[in-house]
DNA sequence: CGTAGTCTTGAGTATCCTCAACGAGGGTGG
DNA sequence: CCACCCTCGTTGAGGATACTCAAGACTACG
């Protein structure tokens, strides 16, 4: 890990509110693929925002199985709500990963004596519980294929930047997988599906081009 | 649908930090099964929380169908998060649910004068975090005997009085199926699975004695 | 007492998981 | 520079799980 200062040019692109008045408390970090970013046990001391590249937020069932509770990507606010300890785990999913942090109890502070600033924490709150219902409906869906027609969609809708762009997914076929609650394989048998019914178009392996957004909703183009 | 005035007893009962700042703010209502507490394209103007009694919240996907997307007990705070407007809607479940509803325009501005009530919001907000997040690691489950365990012990923690006392689920097999994203008929499978195997005892259909926690959370009982 | 909604159980089928093999790409070391 | 290893991704075959359709029992309520 590689603590830093923040590019402001970068930073400015991905916060759909600023939580400008704290901007100054950030301390930048980088990370590489598969670095932990805080762990399960850890006391919640910080916030953290992405900046750059992505991350996983992962639990560790009883048995010893990993799920992955949601994917962070740049602008996403995480590691709050957390009380006293955080329940869950966080790590890079890619190289060069930039992590903003900031000192909660600094954080809290400030919000003390500034209504505004207060109001927009709380902005941020609503933001994650936003994140946390768009995946609700994605794993609310049936079968396999609308799993992923729906990931993809809201990769989408998170990560492009024009609307006819390709979406660069960050993650392995296994962690999309995981996320979704199915096996690899199927995950691999719904691109290949999705591809030759004309929902979407494989540029590489990472790089998705969605097609027909209908079909990647329903399973069915009509 | 009914206005009165809140029993101060009754409402205690289940509010983890109360917002004591606000409660004179609220007004309380009462609903029937299946009345509609605020719709899907309401503009969002109200704080809601359960007093008694309970509620679903749910959203009708583009081909129809309904999905539920959290269940509301009392003590749950609801309906905020939506910028302008909902995006879901939500209804009573049991006969005579009482809700309280706060004007969110004059909780915001009585939030800007006291940090206080600004920090409880918050926590508001992380305890709404962290119901979505629970949720997630039940359909995260892959099996259905696993999804059906996972839930009730989520409805035990977040209902149950003593830890031995058998948890009275206020929804319906239908609804649960719903929520879990599994057919109603699996849902009853698994229930008298659960039976069989001793993980639970049924002292009613809605009545659910916990036996075995263990063999809820895993499947099996070692 | 009838009716509508809820719950359970059964049978057959579709879907997805597991196990397995194989190919492609990236990094490392000789 | 190339051989090697390792991870990632794809595809196939067989079996387990859950869904759909269907029938019937139970419950609450008028």
């Amino acid at each position: 890990m590689h603590v830093h200062a923040i590019d402001p040019q970068r930073q400015a692109l991905r916060i759909p509110e600023p939580l400008t008045a704290i901007e100054s408390l950030a301390v930048g970090k980088t990370y590489r693929r598969g670095q932990k970013i805080y762990g399960a046990d850890d006391p919640a001391e910080d916030w953290y925002r992405i900046v750059s590249g992505a991350a996983r937020k992962c639990l560790v069932l009883a048995d010893g199985r990993r799920r992955i509770v949601e994917f962070l990507l740049p602008g996403d606010f995480f590691g709050f709500g957390a009380r006293q300890r955080h329940h869950f785990y966080a790590e890079a999913i890619a190289n060069g990963t930039t992590v903003a942090c900031y000192q909660c109890r600094s954080v809290q502070i400030a919000a003390d004596s500034d209504p505004r600033l207060s109001r927009q924490i709380l902005d941020v709150a609503f933001e994650a519980i936003s994140r946390s219902q768009a995946r609700m409906q994605i794993l609310g869906r049936t079968t396999a294929l609308e799993k992923v027609g729906s990931f993809l969609i809201e990769m989408h809708r998170r990560l492009a930047q024009g609307a006819a762009d390709p979406v660069v997914l960050p993650m392995s076929r296994y962690d999309i997988g995981d996320y979704l609650a199915i096996s690899t394989e199927t995950v691999s048998r719904a691109l290949t599906d999705l591809t030759k019914r004309g929902g979407i178009a494989l540029v590489s392996k990472r790089r998705v081009k969605i097609v027909n957004r209908g079909m990647l909703e329903n399973g069915h183009s009509d």
